[in-house]
DNA sequence: ATCGTGGTGTGTATCGTTACAAATCGCTTC
DNA sequence: GAAGCGATTTGTAACGATACACACCACGAT
């Protein structure tokens, strides 16, 4: 494989020169230029990156360290940072944490080693316990909830609004007796407890009876666990006419173990989701969801990101909850 | 951020002594190594990857070049790579190609810059013509259909077989008026083409006609492209009993655009799909579709990849079609 | 006492690129 | 004709890690 040398020796030019076309330096006159280009032509020459990285000291190269690539949200929201990202100039590396705490750290580690330039993590693992680890050299965006005091930017989704709102809808669309589907972990500061509050606000305010027996905890943040959720509060008995899922996967499940079990939506129960994700719009019936701005989301991290990097020496870590709004389909109809 | 050097001297060996703990060399005693991980921990050393890169002549990446990550195919495919790469040491970047024929061969260059090991290239906008940039000394992988005589391990999908199993499913329901949702450029050798073949396979075979007007060509390869597309077929008058789909992320979208002209399925119109994607599971309908054995695609891909790292003399190009199964499910009950 | 042997540890010389400073060139100006 | 001044070009010296070959050491065999 021809190195920069081999390149500056068929120009006839010395290596710098070869650089300075490489890099678009201004002063390199046309016709040097021309020669440069053509030897690397006919060489074949591609630079290579990992010197450069070392010489210039990064690598032009964000990480993204998500629960599970083929979960649509995290997709579809990875498809629109590695969009921005490129457009900037950066590539993007997708790690996949498995909804793991020790992943996640080693998705940091990994940024240490100064492999990224800087790291967007959709922590779900992490806790509080974990702030000192966050203290890192490296640029980081934390997408999620936010892990106290930790000095690090971080965009967070509208989850207790977005699903009071949720509930509001159900409540005003005529349900009464609303089951709620969340997550494991209901004692920590999660995206599983803030979506249950927003839940249980709405119900309040209404003056609803908050029957414990509507809520039904995940085994798995999946159609699968959307599914059984539904075939368990079915099968218990429960007359209920609303259901608030956690996210729009779960819903797409609880619909079709509706279905299962004979039960019709909108007609004898709604259902609401939250994230509204693609499929959301073409389910049938479609579903009723959150949309918590996926384009801002993707476009916020990258950019605080990229504004870290440009090293500011007054940087400041940023806190923003996105913004959101009912989108009404017909599974609340 | 610290050195191998400033390791050594804090822990009073020779850089050589760090480099050897750090890649477990065997000839090191234990209480050296013990004072140089100590040092290691207290000076919070990492390797940094772009020197070692540099001077190894490798990266322990792999690229993994698809159309879109948000494609449930393509993301859950993406997933079954990441995972098996992991597991024999190695690391996935995930390039967004667009399915455009510019972003897949400047992935293939991106792997010439020697930034990736190796390259799995899920092939849509690459024809025949490009045979000659296939040429790479980077090991590399085609995902798709072959582009004919290069000289690169490939593995294709069972698009014809495949296909003309799913006709023959619906006509074995009782179909007779089969319509077929395909991609735009039937011209060429690609899935397309060659889907389109197994569904006229299998109306030839039985004696049906295949009516021209019953083939709606994608504006997109998407639920919106497939609803528009069953829009037009329902809109048209064409009495169709049985769609064939392309994808199972467009025949989604017929059900949903069948739906919303108030067309039932199964009643109605029975659909069929390719890839069993995991939402076909979850569907109401849920989805009967061709299950081309994504486990088996991965596993393949990253082994043979693997296999071509290891450098063997031997090594001669190969061709694999995987196996599948018709999962029949409700769309065609 | 000498030699060999295998286990440990250490210089040296890169890997390919680029920052920086310094050198050279071509041309105008006095 | 010499000085002056940008525009171009070129050495030099790293960036941080590791392959390789060699040096050292202790201990048992001869």
């Amino acid at each position: 494989m021809a190195t920069l040398h081999d390149v500056a020796k068929a120009a006839g030019v010395s290596p710098m020169t070869v650089s300075n076309v490489l890099n678009k330096h201004p002063h390199v006159r046309a016709e040097t230029r021309e020669r440069v280009l053509k030897a690397i032509d006919d060489l074949g020459y591609r630079v290579n990156v990992a010197a450069r990285n070392l010489r210039a000291g990064r690598t032009n190269t964000i990480g993204f360290a998500v629960p599970e690539v083929d979960r649509p949200y995290f997709a579809q929201l990875a498809a629109r940072v590695i969009a921005r990202a490129q457009d900037a100039g950066y590539r993007v590396v997708i790690e996949q944490t498995g909804a793991d705490r020790e992943n996640e750290l080693s998705a940091i580690v990994s940024s240490r080693t100064r492999m990224y330039d800087g790291l967007i993590l959709s922590a779900v693992g992490l806790g509080s316990a974990d702030r000192d680890l966050l203290t890192t050299d490296v640029p980081m965006v934390i997408l999620g909830e936010s892990v106290f005091g930790s000095p690090v930017d971080h965009i967070a989704l509208p989850n207790e609004d977005g699903t009071y709102a949720a509930t509001m809808h159900l409540i005003d669309q005529g349900c009464r007796r609303i089951a709620m589907i969340e997550g494991d972990d209901v004692s920590r500061l999660s995206v599983t407890s803030l979506r249950h509050a927003g839940y249980r606000r709405a119900l309040e305010e209404r003056g609803l009876d908050p029957d414990p027996s509507f809520v039904v905890e995940l085994h798995e943040l999946s159609p699968e666990g959307g599914r059984r959720s539904a075939h368990e509060l079915v099968d218990r008995g429960s007359a209920i006419d609303g259901v608030v899922c956690i996210t729009d996967t779960v819903a797409l499940g609880v619909i079709r173990g509706l279905a299962d079990r004979g039960v019709s939506v909108p007609g004898d129960v709604k259902v609401v989701g939250f994230d509204d994700i693609l499929e959301a719009r073409y389910s049938v019936p479609s579903l009723t969801t959150i949309d918590p701005d996926h384009d801002e989301v993707a476009r916020l991290a990258v950019d605080l990101l990229l504004a870290r990097l440009a090293d500011s020496p007054d940087w400041q870590p940023k806190e923003h909850v996105t913004g959101f709004r009912v989108v009404a389909r017909e599974s609340t109809g």
